[in-house]
DNA sequence: CGACAGACGCGTCAAATACC
DNA sequence: GGTATTTGACGCGTCTGTCG
């Protein structure tokens, strides 16, 4: 993280940056050279610097001494003005940091989601997300499935979601009559769970039953504790749900701040650059 | 006063990332 | 590799300001 060099009662902060520090940065890089500011005739810069420039570091707080006679930021008073070294990344998420990753996710951004991808290519004609469409497949790992007797006259059919979205169903056998299973090829859980479906003789869907593995849904504790296990999971995301808006609507303000201390800053130097350029058109008419 | 739009917060899902 | 955490995206409900 670049240091940023603050000229004392000039263009400071009166009320305090709320950005001025991170705690993770304790070295701040300051390219100190024998700086010999000139007002410049196409008025575009005022500050000329040698062309060896040799950075050092120096610790944030320090304070530079620059002396006057070379600088074109004066003071009035004393000869030697100083220059307090102040941090440019303020808040956590510009601190500094050698995670490439890290940064990443700092200027939120992500890649969009395969239902964003979906729905933008148009295809796909399972209505993922809640209350879309009547015909939803819930592909999600812990679905709300639990266990229920199935009448032993139902037949047993395997339903396959394909890619594409569409459900095939295939008649397992005679044995347990209605039993319709769907084999979420998408789902989260390697190879796919299965999910029984008990329909009955006039076709109608009833309860679904849950098989890991294709085997014998488990009973009523094992669906208890899944269902205790989603309350637990949904609870804790709900906190860091609120927690990460909280930081998000932290760190805005925080931008915003500092949108706004770089702004008088920029005031303030532009004032003090109009009239260093009056002084200077003065003297040379003198 | 009702309709409407926009802002805002919340819960949830899903994907990326961190951590063990 | 599995689990936990973080966070963008989405849909929903509520509140508030504006307009006819």
């Amino acid at each position: 993280m670049d240091g940023m060099v603050e000229e004392n009662g000039t263009a400071g902060n009166p009320g305090g940056d709320p950005l001025a520090h991170s705690p993770g940065d304790t070295n701040t890089s300051v390219v100190v050279t024998s700086v010999q500011s000139v007002i410049q005739a196409n008025q575009q810069s005022v500050i000329q610097t040698p062309a060896n420039i040799q950075p050092v570091q120096i610790q944030k707080g320090n304070v530079i001494l620059v002396s006057k006679p070379n600088s074109v930021i004066q003071t009035t008073q004393g000869s030697l003005q100083t220059l307090q070294v102040v941090d440019a990344g303020s808040d956590d998420s510009l601190s500094n940091d050698d995670d490439s990753t890290r940064k990443r996710r700092d200027i939120l951004t992500r890649r969009p989601s395969y239902r964003k991808i979906l729905n933008d290519l148009g295809g796909g004609e399972i209505a993922v997300g809640r209350g879309e469409s009547s015909s939803e497949v819930d592909t999600n790992e812990d679905s709300e499935l639990s266990s229920h007797s199935i009448p032993s006259h139902y037949q047993t059919h395997t339903a396959t979601v394909i890619p594409a979205g569409a459900i095939q169903i295939a008649s397992q056998g005679e044995t347990v009559q209605g039993l319709h299973t769907l084999t979420m090829t998408n789902a989260t859980t390697a190879g796919g769970a299965i999910v029984q479906y008990a329909q009955g003789q006039d076709g109608q869907f009833f309860v679904p039953v849950v098989t890991q593995g294709g085997g014998i849904a488990g009973g009523p504790i094992i669906a208890e504790d899944q269902a205790r296990k989603r309350e637990m999971r949904l609870l804790k995301n709900r906190e860091a749900a609120r927690e990460c808006r909280r930081k998000k609507k932290e760190y805005i303000k925080c931008l915003e701040n500092r949108v706004a201390v770089l702004e008088n800053q920029n005031k303030a130097l532009i004032e003090e650059l109009k009239s260093l350029k009056e002084l200077y058109c003065q003297q040379k008419t003198d």
